[in-house]
DNA sequence: GCGCCCCGCTTTTTT
DNA sequence: AGCGGGGCGC
């Protein structure tokens, strides 16, 4: 057993796991085996000191990473061991001991959670009522950093001096207020009251025999103590953490709790990994110079095992669109020009916010690079689910005012704003919850002060009745466990939910309908009792004599544990895989969502000031450590970029920590060539297998470019670029590229099958910009030329070779000379009219064009924010698009010579089998003048789409011959 | 008075 | 993608 436990640990590894010490710190830098040896060390505890899963607790700080842990430690110890553990993060133990014991400290029976969105909502409010001028946002990560610390608005308030602090500080004391009012817990009230059950009913943890903790270096003030009193009965306590990592200061964390520690426990042995065993040393070695930028911080070994491989990349772009196309040819590049040793999986987009993702998003949906975004908003976020919830949760704690005061008109029912406003205050001034009020109106046992519309009455009865036909139904059948679907399904029929969303959300209903049944179907496995029983894991927590156990059975308590668990839970990860597809998929994440986790090649874009470190930030400190956890999570390959112009078009310098002196000497300014030997590189620090020369050789063929030579490295747009910087301004610099197809009516060469073209887009696919930017450029060619001076010249002009030339290239001379871009009645997103020749200057095509994002960024893709859904959402959402519609405006025939006409339709174009090709949102129509403007199904269209490209990839090529770039298209 | 729709503005990180 | 403000219609 030991054996196998121990087996593949260092020897630090190993006295760490096999320590006879009671307390002990494990300090662990990035990729040093912190997960594999916290998890061998509960394997150990059990299997030698003879611990009982149950009397064991784990703790981390993110779900993902208590998911993770999971899974690992049901490796080593087996299923039925694994679930017997309280593992989970922070805050979900902590909703277990008080959902179990909190009435022992006065907690309501089924009190709520309150999530962000909630807390909001009241400290807004009463901000309005009390008229101050705080920010809402501050106010609340002020208070969220008083319970951090322990203080509560009482013991607040009466230190408090300054008016201002006393304005928080009534701030402070009414939302508390409020939440006690609507039986609720927020984050941090979760986290102490814990605390003060624990404290006050220690039997509660008397059987803990052990407590782990994960990331020790996040743990805040009232974690620490939470932690303590864990342990407090024998005081067997293992952390890992790393200070260098630790990134949640804003949410209070706090270093010191190291040491702090060590002070506790003067006994606390520490323990120092120092293999890496992920990165390449020269990932490493970069990473550690950023690290080391921190003088305060104490030095630390950090040893690479692998070979030194591929230098980091440190890349320029101009302008955050460039950064983003950039990006994406790079993972083309690597995908292709290695053979498939990458999959899109083994690529990670790392972002300070997850805001930056928009522009990514749509370059790799663009591109048809197959991707997941990990973090942003969640599924429980999404209106219409947030809505259903609300529903839920007033039906079982009608007292959350907060709640009621958001469903009550809605869907509308003509109990407008001032209506409910009034009645919120009135029930203020009456002390009596919303609901109490509300019932009592609506039933006539009372009369508003203020008058109510009688249109409004019915309204508000009709309201009451569903919120009273819902608690009947959760108390129907009080010796059966409540069935959470079946109160449900009540509200979604009593709504007519499904005709809401229809008639609400023209556009996208289904995919929000397929939310709902998303949601429909996880209610239905929480009504499940024996899940139920896993999800609190009730079985684990002991009774205790002289506690006297909370009559916490399955029957009633269904619905508010599984609204509970809601609110600590992002969208199940796990879950995401285990039902999905096998499609490889790149992952977007936040840097801070990465942590833990690791990527063959990682790319950090947006790294310039402002963005990292973070222009809200307040601790520098903490954001260099972030850049180093990005950094760190790179296996073989990682990019650092940073655009001269962010998203919003302003100036954006390079990070402080990437300027200093020194930095530059560890990266290189551009992608990296990739030979065979860096191949074989890549393969040996990976652990994989290498293709062979000669398939490499092969798949060279297939690429363009297969340098990193496109954009210029010092962050100057390439000449395509300038052109439309010149002065007639084409306003392009915020638009998505679109993809534009161009049909010739050529023959092709091959291109579709080489290895990984399912990632690589259909190659002659080039985004509406380039086409744009070419455009410019041949109207300058003919500005040197003499032979025109604008648009209409170059139209007129049937001249010898330049017509010869013009007729070559088909459709840009075309486009050009009578360009033609046909609006279409839109679905998604709002498509001007566009013509290059018309008024080019007057409006910027940003406004004009707007292609649809969501959609196009969609495609191929998922999020695994949207949920289990997502699959019947894409479904729906393509099936259910509209047909391309012709074109409302006839292309008119000027006469000039022309091969094709471009239509571009801001539809999706209808597509029923084929979700995960890159096919077109937009779409050429050829014209072979017999029978102009025929619009082509999209089905067709898109078996023919690869013939009908290639030769216009070639011409791509030699149109960037001019400039003397290399142009594979050529030798052919 | 009330409700609905459109537009423009802003967006750190997580439980 | 949400929120507030303004405009408009009932």
């Amino acid at each position: 057993m030991a054996g196998q436990i121990l087996s593949g640990l260092n020897s630090a590894q190993r006295d760490a796991v096999t320590s006879d010490a009671d307390v002990v710190q494990v300090l662990a830098p990035p990729g040093s085996g912190k997960t594999k040896t916290l998890t061998a060390r509960v394997a150990y505890l059990l299997a030698h000191r003879q611990l009982k899963p149950w009397n064991i607790i784990v703790c981390t700080f993110t779900v993902k990473a208590a998911t993770e842990m999971k899974e690992r430690i049901r490796k080593f110890v087996g299923d039925e061991c694994a679930k017997q553990l309280k593992l989970g993060t922070f805050h979900s133990i902590a909703l277990r001991y008080l959902k179990q014991y909190g009435v022992h400290i006065g907690l309501a029976k089924d009190f709520g959670v309150a999530d962000t969105a909630d807390s909001k909502a009241i400290v807004k409010r009463i901000i309005r009522q009390n008229d101050l001028s705080i920010d809402a946002g501050q106010a609340r990560g002020r208070i969220s950093t008083q319970k951090a610390k322990g203080i509560d608005s009482e013991q607040f308030a009466r230190t408090c001096k300054s008016t201002e602090q006393q304005e928080f500080s009534q701030i402070y004391q009414d939302y508390q207020a409020m939440l006690d009012a609507s039986e609720l817990l927020d984050y941090d009230d979760l986290l102490l009251k814990c605390c003060t059950l624990l404290r006050t009913q220690r039997q509660c943890v008397a059987n803990i025999e052990a407590l782990l903790i994960d990331e020790f270096q996040d743990t805040n003030n009232i974690q620490y103590q939470l932690m303590s009193l864990f342990a407090q009965h024998r005081n067997v306590i293992t952390i890992v953490g790393d200070p260098d990592q630790s990134i949640y200061g804003f949410r209070s964390a706090e270093i010191k709790n190291l040491s702090r520690m060590r002070e506790s426990w003067p006994d606390t042995l520490t323990i120092n990994l120092e293999e890496n065993y992920r990165s390449s040393g020269a990932i490493l070695l970069a990473a550690q110079h950023i690290i080391e930028q921190d003088e305060a911080r104490p030095p630390k070994k950090l040893q690479a095992t692998h070979a030194f491989g591929l230098r980091p990349i440190l890349r320029k772009l101009p302008h955050a669109q460039a950064e983003a196309e950039w990006l994406v040819s790079e993972v083309k590049r690597l995908q292709t020009l290695t053979g498939n040793l990458l999959q899109p999986s083994d690529f990670a987009v790392l972002l300070r916010s997850a805001a930056l993702s928009r522009v990514m998003e749509a370059a790799l949906g663009q591109a048809g690079v197959p991707y997941r975004m990990v973090g942003g908003s969640r599924f429980y976020d999404r209106v219409e689910i947030k809505l259903l919830l609300d529903y839920l949760r007033v039906i079982n704690t009608p007292t959350n005012s907060e709640a009621l005061a958001r469903i009550i008109n809605v869907p509308a029912r003509r109990v407008g704003e001032t209506t409910v406003k009034a009645l919120v205050e009135e029930a203020r001034q009456h002390r009596t919850p919303l609901w109490i009020y509300i019932k009592a109106i609506a039933q006539g046992n009372r009369r508003s002060s203020t008058r109510i519309h009688e249109t409004a009455m019915l309204g508000l009865r009709k309201f009451v009745g569903i919120i009273l036909g819902g608690r009947a139904k959760a108390e129907a059948n009080p010796s059966q466990p409540v069935a959470v679907v079946d109160v449900l399904n009540l509200v979604i029929k009593k709504l007519n939910f499904e005709k809401y969303l229809t008639e609400h959300y023209k556009e996208d209903h289904e995919s929000r309908w397929s939310n709902v049944e998303e949601l429909l179907a996880q209610a239905t496995e929480a009504s499940d009792p024996a899940r139920l029983q896993s999800l609190l894991e009730l079985s684990t927590l002991p009774a205790i004599d002289g506690v006297e156990q909370a009559e916490l059975s399955t029957k009633d308590d269904a619905l508010s544990v599984f609204l509970a668990n809601i609110a600590l839970t992002t969208t199940s990860l796990e879950k995401a895989e285990a039902d999905g597809e096998k499609v490889s998929q790149l992952t977007i994440s936040t840097i801070h969502a990465a942590k833990g986790l690791e990527w063959p090649v990682v790319f950090i874009p947006a790294c310039y000031d402002g963005s990292i470190p973070h222009s809200r930030a307040e601790d520098n400190d903490e954001e260099r450590r972030l850049l180093y956890v990005g950094m760190t999570r790179a296996q073989a390959v990682l990019y650092l970029s940073s655009p001269a112009r962010n998203s919003q078009r302003e100036e954006a310098v390079q990070s402080t920590f990437l300027n200093q002196p020194g930095v530059i000497s560890f990266f290189e300014e551009h992608g990296p060539s990739i030979s065979f030997a860096a191949t074989k590189g890549l393969a040996t620090t990976l652990g994989r297998d290498c293709p062979t020369q000669s398939e490499l050789e092969t798949c060279k063929k297939i690429l363009d470019r297969d340098e990193d030579n496109y954009w210029p490295l010092n962050g100057e747009a390439p000449f395509t670029e300038l052109a439309k910087a010149d002065g007639i301004g084409f306003g392009m610099q915020n638009m998505q590229p679109a993809t534009v197809f161009i049909s010739t009516n050529t023959t092709m060469q091959q291109a579709a099958n080489f290895p990984g073209a399912g990632l690589a887009s259909a190659p002659g696919f080039t985004s509406l910009k380039t086409r744009f930017e070419e455009a410019r450029e041949e109207l300058s060619l003919a500005q040197v030329d003499k032979r025109a001076k604008s648009a209409k010249v170059i139209e007129g002009d049937k001249s010898k070779g330049r017509k010869r030339q013009i007729e070559g290239q088909g459709s840009i001379a075309t486009f050009f000379g009578k360009p033609t871009l046909v609006k279409q009645s839109s679905s998604v997103g709002s498509l001007g009219s566009m013509d290059p020749t018309d008024d080019l200057v007057s409006e910027p095509l940003s406004k004009r064009l707007r292609p649809p994002l969501q959609d196009v960024a969609n495609r191929g893709s998922e999020r695994i924010r949207t949920g289990q859904g997502r699959r019947n959402l894409l479904q729906h959402k393509v099936r259910n698009a509209p047909l391309l519609q012709r074109p409302s405006t006839r292309v008119e025939d000027s006469g000039a010579p022309c091969s094709a006409y471009m239509f571009l339709s801001s539809s999706p174009t209808r597509q029923e089998e084929d979700l995960t090709a890159a096919e077109p949102s937009y779409e050429v129509v050829r014209d072979d003048r017999e029978d102009a403007a025929q619009v082509r199904s999209a089905t067709t269209f898109h078996t023919t789409t690869m013939q009908k490209i290639a030769p216009q990839r070639k011409t791509l090529g030699m149109r960037r011959s001019l400039q003397g770039w290399s142009a594979r298209g050529d030798k052919n």
